[in-house]
DNA sequence: CATGAATGAGACTTCATTCAT
DNA sequence: CATGAATGAAGTCTCATTCAT
């Protein structure tokens, strides 16, 4: 009765739960979690209302998916970071990409609809916390590995210390972007500068 | 026809409108501004739903009305930062009362849920963009005053800079206390410590 | 506990009463009857919701009391006609007030309104009805009476026939005078003078 | 997101679009366009009402949807008079229908309701404007017409007049129909035939 | 597998009416 | 006598979800 399609039982499965988590992204970027209709994603998906839930068991589920999704979108983005030779550089293209709403990066817009969700909603609360402290745990380990080895060098305190306070500054981007999208690039390179320079140091 | 009260005429006006934006305050809180009904916001301020009409205009009056005061506080916030001796002692205060939802503070929930809203819906864009503005400008002039006129006495330059700097390590310790209010504490001191340590040495 | 003012005991009462009816006249004509709101014809009125209850017992009580004064209205006219020595004169100097929303004649779009109201409401229906038979007795003992009586002389049952006739024309041109009130006035005179040139030969 | 279903689509759809203006028909006679709510609507038509909105974006849509009908029908009636070998015969027996409130045709109470609303409403008001010329246009093309081609014969500036004239007494007798159904049908009868009958001497 | 018609709950809003002041 | 704050019912409309086809 209950024909819920197991994930990854066929790739004709997926591909439609992909068709629809791609209209998803589009609705919930343009109206957010609760605006977006299912209808919408249903047209944009270019498939029927009802056949979503052969997919998804609710609207619920298509927006835990596109959450998990967007969270790796974020770990790809620190990911790279670390393995950059500029960091001040990659920071500042993921930058124009969040402001160009570039649909292969983590969506600024949706990130703040997550955290602001997240706030009423317990389970997904703990899913963000315990994503954040894996990535700042990675970013600890880069900062405090020998540079040799492709890391930044730093004291193991200081990598403690720095790591909060980069992943505080990065979410500060983030915010920034989707709400001033057009800030003076020059300002913000020297800001960005700043924080990051000091780790080159 | 047109029965809407006009605001200050009376203080029972203002005391209603007062608990109308009391009420959306915790709802909009607990549920979001989508999810929060005017009835729920109706039962919260001890009042029947039809009565909130006589003091704000619809729903999306009451969404800018706590917008409004919500900035205020943040506007509060800052200004407290300037004059204060200890600024960094004064950023982690206000963190723990951000952790702590202190009803007398900006809430930072409600601050994400803005900015995510604010995507979707120019005019708030325009404000939260110009809001911003201003209290960069005004980070900016305080960073730059000399120190015996209360500033830190930075180079223009760098002041422009690190208020740019300064505005993103807020909004990103605004989104870390939504996301892990239970952060470490010595942590996060000593990262604040970092930011701000600069500005006065 | 139920106050309500006897109509007639003061003069006081009755400039009220009137008050209210003007307002209601407004209002009814620009919005109708269901659209047009109490707090509307209280602003209109300049005095408060509550106090009109105590000249009327509701809204239909105003209603009623408008419509009263609307019949009031169309029977001068008709009896105007009946004294005039020019009557297809005076039909189109009536119809020119018509048009231009004299509010001393009775209102067209209220006179439909009313006819609308009346076939969900039988008390009203059976009000118009008698108005309309009574209207039509007097057109027809007029069209009877001798003309050095001031009547039209046309023997009894011609008079019977044209008392009708007259009636529907005249409605007709009630409705006219809404739906087209710049109706081209040479052809409307035309249409006049014949329906009414039989009555004189 | 814009589920409207697209018109004349499908025999399915049209068969629903039916039932409801067919339900609405019942209502809008029944208590006015006004005081029908959607709910009674979709009861007659024994759907939902969110189901409605399928097949009309709101109930505006639907009352011009019973507009553009009742037009339809008052043409219908005018053209078979001119077809009709016996004008005054077919005007009578459409009052009777009337009277009765026979569904098949133009309904007189709704007549009313339309022209009262057009009062306020400018587009309506344009549209039964232009209705009321068109028509005025056939009469009177129909009066002017050689007796050999099925006209009235009548010189062209008498057809204007006529064409007038008649077009009130005609709205007239649809007054009456609501107001007296029971009027007198042999005096009714003389009346129509003293109007008729010019024409045809 | 797929559709989209259908439902029903619930959202926002208006307004006639009452009543404490 | 007068006000206008307050209520509660009712109205329009939207939308997640289900199910017959």
């Amino acid at each position: 009765m209950n024909a819920q399609v197991v994930p990854g039982s066929s790739s004709r499965a997926d591909a439609q739960r992909d068709r629809i988590l791609c209209a998803a992204l589009k609705c919930f970027i343009e109206h957010g979690f609760h605006a977006a209709s299912m209808a919408s994603i249903a047209d944009t998906a270019q498939m029927s209302a009802g056949l979503m839930y052969r997919y998804f068991e609710n609207k619920n589920a298509i927006v835990l998916g596109i959450i998990e999704r967007q969270l790796e979108e974020k770990r790809t983005i620190i990911r790279q970071l670390h393995s950059s030779n500029d960091i001040a550089a990659g920071l500042l293209t993921t930058f124009e990409r969040w402001c160009a709403a570039d649909p292969g990066v983590m969506n600024p817009a949706l990130f703040l609809e997550m955290s602001a969700e997240a706030t009423r909603n317990p389970p997904l609360a703990a899913a963000l916390r315990s994503f954040d402290a894996g990535m700042r745990m990675e970013l600890q380990a880069w900062l405090g590995r020998d540079r040799e080895l492709g890391g930044m060098g730093l004291a193991p305190e200081c990598a403690v210390t720095r790591a909060l306070s980069l992943q505080c500054f990065i979410d500060g981007l983030v915010l920034r972007s989707v709400r001033d999208p057009k800030v003076d690039r020059a300002q913000l390179r020297a800001a960005v500068h700043e924080q990051i320079g000091r780790l080159t140091r």
